[in-house]
DNA sequence: TAAATATATAGACGAGCATCTATGAATAGC
DNA sequence: GCTATTCATAGATGCTCGTCTATATATTTA
């Protein structure tokens, strides 16, 4: 069901700090676009841009509801991708971390 | 012993492509900079750039060795990293991934 | 239908970055 | 000591990206 995680896409996903903030936010909670933008010192537009980076890269759920548009972040989406790293990068490493 | 984990240079370190192949291809095993150029189509200085960026971020160990200098990935700093990605954006998923 | 609200999109601008060529610095071997 | 080899650094260039303002689109409400 989800698009084969790309580590590189996904690093770039995470490569960008106020991207970062907006997934702490939406993490554990559906956050509108208005509100991410009010918690975050940037404008409107440019959380919305940020979205749609993090949507592409299937980071994130959408729900749509009125005029509002909710984000949550993709946990299994990070997941599967932190996953793909360990493999690739940290093979030899035993767990736990 | 290590620096903090710090996941925005994490992300900026892999959100290349050029940075993702050096850091697999010594990923296992010590890797002169003439090695690594010679495997990734990019100039000596190029791949210099890039290792001192790994370097900088803490992701990769270094062995001088005569005129060679020898390089490995750090798989500890990775395995770090990639645990505090998934306390920040994967709390809620249950192991395995 | 008109007005207000919420979000997305388009375009512009400046900073950062990946890459190259040229060159400096350090080491090994003759 | 001289030359060749290996790597790092400096500077230039073109492209990407993060942010903004302005505007379009969609939805709710009066």
């Amino acid at each position: 069901m989800n698009s084969i995680a790309d580590p590189i896409e996904f690093a770039r996903a995470l490569s960008d700090r106020t991207r970062q903030e907006i997934m702490k936010l939406c993490c554990c909670e559906w956050r509108s676009v208005g509100e991410l933008a009010d918690e975050l010192d940037v404008t409107q537009p440019t959380v919305s841009h940020h979205l749609a980076f993090l949507r592409d890269a299937n980071l994130v759920h959408i729900r749509p509801e009125g005029r509002k548009t909710f984000y949550a972040l993709n946990q299994d989406a990070v997941a599967s991708c932190c996953g793909v790293l360990m493999l690739n990068y940290a093979p030899d490493v035993k767990e736990p971390t």
